[in-house]
DNA sequence: GCCTTAAAGCTAATGGGGTTAGCCAAACTT
DNA sequence: AAGTTTGGCTAACCCCATTAGCTTTAAGGC
């Protein structure tokens, strides 16, 4: 039997890939898409809910860099244009890594942790063109991941019955470039 | 043996409780919760993922019925904060049945269909008061949906690291309602 | 180049959850 | 009271996850 020559991180990209396909990620289909027995994964791989957990991690890590790369030199109102488009974009061509990263992190798990706060690091610094600080520049970070998040997710659930997604989305964009352009005068 | 004097409602009943207090929702458990053994519960539901599309249709049409409660006799930026309010608070009250709800409903479910689209219903009708027609009103409608589901479901992820989440969500009522009132003026 | 050894594969066995088949008693019908 | 429908049961079978423990590979020290 000739070792099939598997890693920690072949194992969590053959998941990701099966998530991505629409699968559902359980040993037996991983070990079987890999060539390999399900107990030789747990060389790799501590179990199914560590290897749920590795996915999302690599899921955040991705997403990260991908709105990073989207923003790269630009700010305020057209890097929120480019943010917002991105995330969407990433979201629909990768739906398995996307849901895998709405599980609340383990506490112990300090390599997710990081790759979510590196996501959100990237949408923060978007969104200081808009000259936000303090209280102001988190709130209107959370309320763009809320509105972002949200649409996705209500369009990956097949939320919209009708059609018309993509005019929808060009108005939301248009609709949060206003918003964070007036954020500290929202106190009324 | 006496009868349990089971029934479709009660034994989805008791799924809903047993999700909302954070347990997994397995045939297993629901039926040592109501005293019996688990084929017994086939006669009352087809399978386990006929008894969650049943929770979601069910948690549909109580959060309709919350939503519409909360914004009667209101209308326009009074009804959206009214009705913002009770989103939140009743998916905070009852996680297991708001999670249920995300589930893309399965085409041939009728009953969940009509509960999505009561719920829908009475988001638009809130919007009414604004004054918005056509293609607008259902932007708007969606816009509204995925920021307060995209809250929400952040909130539930406890996707917000740190504190001060309310004082967020008093500013994401501020910036809706702003954003409605300001919807038709959008096109630029 | 051997010899040791850690790593990477394997088989076998256990346990939990879901599902089906088929039996039997309780309750309703007349 | 007899017949029928209904709601419970037991027994058996899947699928998936996990653990124990064995074997072989491949890498490193001498």
């Amino acid at each position: 039997m000739p070792r099939a020559g598997l890693s920690e991180d072949r194992v969590v990209e053959e998941a990701t890939h099966l998530a991505d396909e629409g699968g559902a990620v359980t040993l037996v289909e991983v070990a079987r898409r890999l060539g390999v027995q399900v107990p030789s994964l747990y060389k790799h791989v501590d179990g199914a809910d560590a290897l749920q957990a590795l996915v999302a991690a690599r899921a955040k890590r991705e997403l990260a860099d991908t709105l990073a790369r989207a923003t790269v030199g630009k700010s305020g109102p057209s890097a929120v244009d480019a943010l917002a488009r991105a995330y969407r974009t990433w979201a629909d061509e990768h739906p398995g890594s996307y849901a895998s990263t709405l599980r609340a992190p383990s506490v112990d798990n300090a390599a997710e942790i990081a790759a979510s706060d590196k996501a959100v690091g990237v949408l923060f610094d978007a969104l200081a063109g808009f000259g936000l600080h303090g209280d102001d520049a988190i709130d209107a970070t959370r309320y763009c991941r809320a509105v972002l998040h949200g649409f996705v997710a209500l369009e990956a659930a097949n939320g919209f019955g009708l059609p018309g997604v993509d005019r929808t989305f060009e108005k939301l964009i248009t609709a949060l470039q206003l918003t964070l352009t007036h954020w500290p005068s929202l106190t009324i």
